[in-house]
DNA sequence: AGAATAATACCGACTGGTCGGTTTGCAGAG
DNA sequence: CTCTGCAAACCGACCAGTCGGTATTATTCT
């Protein structure tokens, strides 16, 4: 017999969308269920707990992150720092769409999982730590990339740098959502470049600036 | 006969520590009476839900904020851009010394509920916004007054200096949460003064830089 | 081939417990 | 005798997770 692969994937899916939506606590595996069309024990034969699917839901989250905004963005053929500038338009387009689609703004999913759940769900608090890792190492490597081109100077902390512009963008996400409204990051795409930074913790004096 | 007005007091303050540690689904009142040694009639007699003793509890939060951090920074007789060096890292002690004490890092406590309840509790959220808008104010008029005295210059975007700052803090408040570990805001503080941006989105050029 | 057996994929009623909140009781002060 | 300031018992709703059962397919044995 065959397994229905579809339940998984629209549990998955439903979880997402109501976690991202509301929070992990007040999303019920039998809201879950109903949602999607299956019964409580068909998702506890695919799951072995509600945990075990919102493990599967960040990886879904962070694949789909990397795919619909930060591939396209860092792919893009134009200058390294214009690429972060461009980050935080593509960013801020994905929140008023988010808004107008699902009426509220609500920020980024794994930042919004990170802080719920950070103190209370050890496996769900290392997964989101190696997914925020496994981001500011992209940021890194992009930076990295730009010093090899000349782009940044040699004493850039990329690192650091790295590690700041997520912090900016997770901030500006919490801000947006508290105020139901993305329109903090706007007019903002050319203030990331300030956070990159040397090893002495000044700015980096741009040739294009 | 004579309220015991130290009730409410407790309850506050058990609610600041356990939903400051944990989050606000995961403590209940039950819960709470029982740490402060009250009993659910008496919780129910001096608020009228766990709602209302949250408004409280975030009201202390707030007023806690701002005269055991913002004041002592914001009052030193120090340039102003020093004051938000100073301030990262006299975040960054609270929280060594919130992971010290607690044994967690558990990031900001207004930006936590912020993050989960902002999407399920209007009250709440409106709250809250309204807090980060006075937050975001004193920085802006701290950021004013510098360029009134000539530490900045004329055409600083003190409004988006200050959105960008908070929204800095708190980001970095997220990851350090995430990873149970304050170091993200070590070494960080110079980079604040980064994000003081003019009108054209260009960072301020110093003279004491 | 065909019967017997096993394994898979799922169903939905049910369990023990917790939740926020209510109702009633009651001691002491005015 | 009443009103305040609680205490204690209680309420229905809901929670994640379990369990006995079933239908369908795969495998083994003859």
């Amino acid at each position: 017999m065959e397994t229905n692969t579809n339940i998984k994937e629209v549990l998955i899916e439903s979880a997402v969308s109501q976690i991202s939506a509301r929070s992990y606590a007040s999303v019920g595996v039998q809201e879950l269920c109903e949602l999607s069309g299956v019964t409580k024990g068909g998702f506890y034969y695919h799951f072995k707990s509600k945990e075990e699917l919102t493990l599967a839901a960040i990886d879904s989250i962070w694949d789909s992150y990397k795919n619909t905004i930060l591939k396209p963005v860092f792919d893009s053929d134009i200058p390294t720092l214009e690429k972060f500038n461009l980050l935080i338009e593509t960013v801020y387009d994905h929140y008023v769409t988010q808004k107008e689609t699902q009426g509220r703004m609500c920020g980024c999913r794994l930042g919004n999982l990170a802080i719920e759940l950070s103190t209370q769900n050890e496996s769900i608090r290392m997964k989101l730590e190696e997914i925020f890792e496994d981001w500011i190492s992209f940021f890194e490597y992009v930076l990295n990339d730009a010093v090899a081109n000349k782009e940044l100077p040699e004493n850039t902390d990329t690192r650091k740098s790295a590690q700041s512009i997520l912090a900016f963008l997770q901030g500006l996400a919490l801000l947006g959502k508290t105020n139901d409204d993305p329109g903090f990051m706007k007019n903002l795409s050319r203030a990331v470049s300030n956070l990159i930074i040397d090893s002495d913790q000044n700015k980096i004096t741009l040739n294009n600036g």
